[in-house]
RNA sequence: UGACCCAUAGUAUAAGGGUAGUACAACAGAUUUUGGUUCUGUAUGUCUAGGUUCGAAUCCUAGUGGGUCAACCA
């Protein structure tokens, strides 16, 4: 029985298998997470991220996080911080917090190395020259006309170039591997630039940096990391991930590629989100419409679902689209346990119910999850005058509408049955109010009325109630794959992706505390947004519910 | 007109030469004081052509289709 439930193995857990069956690495695991600091985590890191922490974990193994820090253009602490704690949040713990700028003495000294070997060179030519030389996938490049500098030129030079004595752009230091190869990467490659730009770490001790070649397997080989584990767009890197290894004699980690994820109705490029944060397409990088973890926090996403669907979408080589509707299955189901249930009515359509008391407030009884025996009940006032939802109502309601319409009944949640007896309209002929009456036996839980109705609805009482606002969300992208459709992706952009509403809610909601998950019965589930103030609640919509009356409705 | 990677239901992902399975989605029904949840059931798949083999989704060859590679980015 175990065996017919256990989880079948990735193509990366089997390779790690393998190693720890032959012994490869005396048994040892080490992985790593190396996030460039560059821009905030997303959906796909996260994949990344449960895989590389979870197969190390999964075999005792550990799991560094090195931040690649090798681009000072571009990168930023504000990223690192924002980084490393969403990977916490996530619920993930490293071993180490490297960065590949800890190793710049050590990566110059190993670029020595090459050149001392005879294996680097510096060339003066300008990138557009570097570019006609190098040919094309399809044309073997030419050999640098400073290719066969001497050991002691080469090593002069770089030193020059370290120590600030060339401008940018006028030198770099190459690997001399094949300008005739097939792999592009492996035309004499570029290892070392110049940059006098001032490091978010080693501030301006360094105006040479190491390119992402020369710098990662490094890296990992310093780190003793036993399973490299990146996306597919690094597989040509490999030759050259080996090449350094072998030829700088140290440690050889293993580069292994898995495919990336892509989420319908999204993008997931950094570049790409970059622009619609820089843009104000979204209000920033954790706007709950965004595909970042910070996003999908606010947004009242759990780690726990998260990691569920990391689970759920597996890990193989081929390119991918998954539906976005797995995260929101994930999400729902995770909350369905465990959020509160609380009454809250979006689209407000007045009820008096004609027969109950004036000016009587009565305080009932309901329970804050069916789902969860240990979450209790809670009280809720009701009264002559309520909300409900205005699609709860129809005239001339279709067969099978189990809500309210002239002279049917339905019964309110843990209330009382009510009657549709008078429909009120405006000098339009908009329905504005409903006056019923209610059923005085039926209360919830001692009803002895016998009368049995299809439908329950939601409800606020009108005195009682609190104003809320509620942010709702649809999919940022009007297409499933606005990344590879013709032309610039912004212009797939939802225009109506949030539409901000005021709802009235129940008054138990006045204690919510920020990030607090609740299901508003019958709608969604929606958290606390950290904008929400002491005079005013704001809620995030997460997701809605499944609505198979709608999906019936809309054939 | 190169090299490399990939190809299993609608979408993902298993089956390591021996019964093509799982999840989500879809559809039908039951239960339900949430048209939610839960439960039951149904339909749908090995890119093509050869080869090896008693036996191929799996191994081989070719084709087809998709992806990647010509940043002083990672």
């Amino acid at each position: 029985m175990a065996e017919a439930t256990e989880k079948s193995l990735n193509f990366i857990e089997q390779i790690i298998e393998n190693d720890l069956e032959s012994g490869k690495y005396d048994g040892r695991v080490l992985t790593r997470f190396p996030p460039e600091p560059n821009g905030y985590l997303h959906i796909g890191h996260a994949k990344s991220i449960c895989l590389n922490f979870g197969a190390a974990q999964k075999y005792g193994g550990q799991t560094n996080l090195r931040f690649d820090d090798t681009n000072p253009v571009t990168e930023d602490t504000e990223y690192v911080e924002s980084i490393k704690n969403d990977v916490q949040w996530l619920g993930f713990n490293w071993a180490n917090e490297f960065y590949a700028s800890d190793y710049f003495e050590q990566l110059y000294e190993f670029a020595k190395k090459l050149i001392n070997k005879g294996l680097a060179y510096v060339d003066d030519s300008t990138s557009e020259e570097m570019a006609a030389m190098k040919g094309t996938p399809t044309e073997p490049g030419i050999n640098s006309p400073y290719r066969n500098r001497t050991i002691e030129e080469n090593i002069a030079l770089f030193e020059k170039m370290k120590n600030g004595e060339f401008a940018e752009g006028t030198h770099v230091l190459r690997a001399k591997i094949d300008m005739t190869s097939t792999n592009m990467l492996m035309r004499d490659p570029i290892i070392y630039r110049i940059k006098f730009a001032k490091h978010h770490r080693t501030g301006d001790k360094w105006c040479i940096y190491p390119m992402y070649d020369f710098a990662h397997g490094q890296s990992d080989s310093i780190e003793g990391i036993t399973h490299s584990i990146c996306t597919l767009e690094f597989v040509p890197h490999r030759e050259l991930y080996d090449w350094c290894i072998d030829n700088l004699e140290i440690f050889p980690s293993k580069q292994y590629e898995f495919a990336r994820l892509n989420l319908t109705y999204t993008v997931m490029s950094k570049r790409k989100l970059l622009q619609l944060v820089n843009e104000g397409h979204v209000s920033g990088w954790d706007d709950p419409r965004m595909p970042t973890i910070s996003g999908l926090r606010r947004r009242g996403y759990t780690p726990e679902a998260i990691r569920d669907f990391c689970d759920r979408i597996g890990v193989a080589k081929r390119d991918n689209l998954i539906s976005v509707g797995l995260l929101e299955f994930c999400i729902r189901e995770q909350l369905n346990k465990i959020a509160a249930r609380v009454m809250a009515v979006l689209d407000p359509l007045k009820v008096v119910i004609t027969n109950y008391p004036e000016g009587e407030t009565e305080i009932l009884t309901t329970e804050n999850n069916p789902e969860d025996p240990d979450s209790g009940t809670r009280n809720v006032p009701f009264s002559r005058e309520i909300y409900i939802e205005k699609d709860d109502f129809l005239e001339n309601p279709p067969k099978k509408y189990f809500r309210l319409a002239p002279g049917q009944m339905v019964r309110l949640k843990s209330a009382y049955i009510v009657r549709c007896d008078e429909v009120i309209k405006d000098e339009n002929g908009e329905v504005v109010e409903l006056h019923c009456s209610y059923i005085e036996n039926s209360k919830s839980g001692q009803d002895t009325s016998g009368i049995s109705v299809k439908g329950t609805i939601h409800w606020v009482s009108i005195a009682n109630a609190l104003q809320a606002e509620v942010r709702l969300y649809d999919r940022l992208f009007k297409v499933e794959d606005p990344g590879n459709e013709e032309g610039d992706f912004k212009d797939y952009i939802n225009n109506e992706s949030l539409q901000t509403i005021t709802a009235y809610v129940e008054p138990s909601l006045k204690e919510a505390t920020v990030g607090t998950r609740y299901q508003f019965l019958r709608k969604g589930y929606f958290s606390l947004d950290k904008d929400s103030t002491d005079t005013q609640l704001v809620f995030n919509r997460t997701v809605g519910l499944k609505d198979t009356w709608a999906k019936e409705t809309g054939k």
